[in-house]
DNA sequence: TCTCAAGGCCAA
DNA sequence: TTGGCCTTGAGA
């Protein structure tokens, strides 16, 4: 809406979980572009330990006028744009910055810059948004594992035998919440969905090492692919252009990988437990994955078929 | 001092 | 319960 809100809009709609004007600021880390609607519903949903159920199928359409009929559906759209429990503070302390900040910022950074080139290079704006945030996801091939999620349920107590307490994620490869807070979706005959003792949680020292070396995990692809120096490159070639196009955004495809690796996890965690190393191929596995599906959908792998 | 992501408040 | 607006406060 209006001005006060737009400071610093990047005028994009939110493709978080339905068409809103956004205001360019980052909630709950969701990389840009999240509305005040979504900001509270997420953030009700966690400090509230809220349960929801879905009455349909979990594939429930969540747009601008159905976004109210089914708050698990919702949920599940927050999460599955980014939007991370481990953001919501169990202390509630106001104000100050966490440690996702410096993720925040480069993740601003490198957009910036893409969309500069992109820019320079006569391609639309539109894009290298991420609207394709949602999209993209579902042509990843685990959308399974987004379905079948479901009831908040106030897990807080340590003694959920699937549920990954805080001293095991904090010392997770993935780093911690997103393991053991994210997404939790197993159980495929239950479909019981919870994250991890919220009150209990220490986030005031939130996300532990996320800063340290957030590429690890998320896979920033291109580091130094722009020069932060110089925004205005020369024109690039059209091949350069076409791939920057088709690229995907992380924080979609870390999710997916997170995603994953969560639920198939969980899916054994009360067989075994894995070892880091076998944790470490399976993460490679997806990453493998990932790259394939990115590489099948550039236009070269079109023309092959063609 | 400014920024901006997080929590709180409250009318609808 | 929702969502818009306000306050807070660490870090730049
Ligand atoms: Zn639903």
């Amino acid at each position: 809406m209006e001005s006060h809100i737009m400071i610093g809009c990047l005028e994009e709609l939110c493709p978080c979980v339905w068409e809103t004007k956004c205001h360019g600021f980052y909630h709950y880390r969701r990389l840009p572009h999240l509305g005040e609607s979504c900001k509270g519903f997420f953030k009700r949903t966690v400090q509230n330990n809220k349960r929801y159920t879905c009455a349909e199928n979990q594939e429930c359409k969540i747009d601008k006028t159905q976004r109210k009929r089914c708050p698990f559906c919702r949920f599940q759209k927050c999460l599955n744009v980014g939007m991370r429990l481990e953001a919501v503070r169990a202390d509630r302390m106001r104000g100050g910055r966490n440690k996702f900040g410096p993720m925040y910022k480069r993740d601003r950074a490198l957009k910036q810059q893409k969309k500069a080139l992109i820019r320079s290079s006569g391609f639309k704006l539109e894009s290298a948004a991420p609207p394709p945030a949602s999209p993209l996801q579902s042509d990843y091939g685990f959308t399974g594992t987004l379905h079948s999620l479901p009831t908040i349920s106030k897990s807080l107590l340590p003694s959920t035998p699937s549920s990954i307490t805080p001293t095991d994620y904090e010392t997770n490869l993935y780093g911690p919440p997103s393991l053991g807070m994210a997404m939790q979706s197993h159980l495929p005959l239950t479909t019981q969905y919870q994250y991890p003792a919220f009150p209990g949680r220490a986030i005031k020292a939130e996300c532990p090492d996320y800063t340290s070396s957030p590429e690890s995990l998320t896979g920033y692809p291109y580091p130094d692919m722009y020069p932060s120096a110089s925004p205005q490159p020369p024109s690039l070639p059209p091949l350069v252009l076409e791939l920057l196009r088709c690229d995907p955004d992380e924080l979609v495809v870390q999710n997916k990988i997170v995603t994953h690796l969560q639920q198939e996890q969980s899916g054994r965690a009360r067989l075994d437990k894995p070892s880091t190393f076998s944790l470490m191929c399976r993460m490679a596995d997806q990453t493998l994955f990932s790259i394939v599906e990115w590489a099948r959908s550039c236009i070269f792998f079109k023309e092959l078929r063609e």
